[in-house]
DNA sequence: CTGTTAGCGCATTCAC
DNA sequence: GTGAATGCGCTAACAG
């Protein structure tokens, strides 16, 4: 795409003054030239851009964000990065901000809400054009200073009856149900839960036994969960009633954990124990048995995050500030009794 | 660890000089109260705080780093957010960054060199204290302007003879030679590779191939690979020689992608087929049977990059510039003959 | 310990 | 089309 970079001798303090002086025009000429080439002439931006490439001029993003107040960045915040569920999200995000010129400054909270009052502030201090946040942001301090602020906001993983700004998911209650009406449908009676401990996996058991009627065997891990999480928890699950049929996982690989102990203690899957995860990963479709779960399009998620973002920044109206990318159960051999 | 924040209307354009005047001190005293408190008495400091937290002030740190030439931030290339083997680095980056008050720029090249360069050039737009790359900096104009440009870089997960500044990794070579030299070990001859087309799997399989002494039967895939494209690299390589003992794999995803195909085919693993990945992914010790595969601390990798560059930028002095955090072959059922 | 002065590098006014 | 002045919000120098 760009022309071949001659050799050039790439400076440290090289500022758009030294371009102008090369190129013989004045400095707001050649601020234009690069940043709004309409008002400039033709040959005019030519010699700019000559100048550039031979002296090694980088813009300097952070200056002329200080004047435009546009800083052409969005700042994302995840509980933790690793969560495989939240990386399509955050790919998709990185990737559509980035055809756009905005790049995404990451931030981790740590699944702690005093961390992520704190962080929500720093990131604030960039000056961001936007903040994107999986899950909803728990700080009523942040949620008023975001709403004074004024900036978009996009939450995401969950749906809201009044996000901050905008909000961008499902309804993890309905996905809790959902699985209890299959689990149901299937005829299963004796049911158990292994779920994370954080907020979102908490709501999906509540609309899980808001279908049931009547509380089950439960195993809570702390988030994030893992495999060794999943194992763990079909013990527990087992000596609270050694006869459990199906068990609800708040993640897949919780729900690994639970197979490969089934498998371990000679539980066959499905016949003597269904299992159901939550969040489709990719290896779940290759596990023996494969793995049942509840399949959200977390990189759908983030590209119209990454939309409204964008379109709010642009003055565009933003049509619908809350939208629904739903889910689905995908079944296979786990629960295919 | 803040007081809580008293209800105070968070405007928008509060700056420092509104603070200033609340506080009845000039400005440059509330600048050095939050920034540098040992210059300024308790008395002052106090006085500066409470007005901070009435109006609501957010420092802006474009505008500070503008006049220190400090951003706090540091700019993070991956390939793609998603492979899992970068994922605890880049946790590990933005946590110990954050310890320090910085934060992490994210980009992805997306194995793309072109991309690479021209995303170095805008994120260095942004003026980070430093960079860090997770593999090398492959475009010759962007090491260039990188080493002018005089920031701190780190190259991760791989090593260089000629590093651009600083690098923590291992050697991909060694890898290869070593599951070359475990395999050889094991009695077995007729091997096969199946590897992602990245640079840094090529290079392992060079090192396999260099002890081997002679070409196996091979998969190529593109990266990112993935558990489907496994299961076609092993249709493939049983194409090429039906008798195969081993196959070494670049990754996990595709090493288990080769278990779940060579079951289909009712092979038995190990005994008729033996199978070792790369990066110790959490599944792999609870696949089955349990995936033998090259563990590399990522996290570590992800700590002493940050450190090296927190020291380069308090000036301390890095006395090794070059760090080697190894790798260790872990033996699991899919390799235990 | 505190204040005054002078920019950091650029883009937004206004003029021509 | 182009240019001169002005200031975005803050901090590094020097003074007091």
């Amino acid at each position: 795409m760009n022309p071949p970079v001659p050799h050039s001798s790439i400076a440290k303090g090289v500022t758009l003054h030294d371009v102008a002086r090369e190129a013989g025009v004045s400095l707001i000429t050649a601020s234009r030239a690069l940043g709004n080439p309409t008002l400039v002439s033709k040959a005019t931006i030519e010699k700019v851009q000559e100048a550039v490439h031979r002296i090694g001029y980088i813009p300097n993003l952070l200056a002329g964000g200080l004047k435009s107040r546009r800083s052409m960045t969005v700042a994302g915040l995840v509980p933790i990065i690793s969560v495989p569920q939240f990386l399509p999200t955050v790919q998709a995000l990185t990737e559509t901000l980035d055809a756009s010129g905005y790049q995404l400054i990451l931030g981790q909270s740590g699944y702690d809400h005093a961390r992520e009052e704190k962080l929500i502030g720093t990131m604030m201090g960039r000056r961001p054009d936007g903040l994107v946040v999986t899950g909803l942001v728990h700080s009523a301090h942040s949620r008023d200073q975001l709403r004074s602020l004024g900036i978009p906001v996009v939450e995401t993983w969950d749906l809201s009856e009044t996000p901050i700004d905008m909000a961008v998911g499902f309804s993890h209650l309905k996905v809790g149900s959902a699985v209890a009406d299959y689990f149901l449908g299937k005829g299963w009676k004796r049911i158990a839960v292994a779920t994370g401990d954080d907020q979102r996996a908490q709501q999906r058991r509540k609309g899980f036994l808001a279908v049931v009627g009547h509380d089950v065997p439960t195993a809570i891990v702390p988030a994030p969960s893992s495999v060794a999480l999943g194992r763990r928890a079909l013990g527990e699950l087992l000596q609270k009633d050694r006869r459990i049929q199906a068990v609800y996982c708040s993640s897949d690989a919780l729900a690994q954990g639970v197979l490969v102990e089934a498998m371990a203690r000679g539980l066959r899957v499905p016949q003597d124990l269904a299992v159901c995860g939550f969040g489709d990963a990719e290896f779940s479709a290759h596990l023996q048995p494969s793995l049942s779960s509840v399949h959200v399009d977390g990189a759908e998620i983030g590209r119209i995050a990454a939309r409204l973002i964008l379109d709010r920044c642009s003055g565009k109206p933003v049509t619908s500030r809350i939208v629904d990318v739903g889910f689905r159960i995908v079944e296979r051999s786990s629960t295919a009794a």
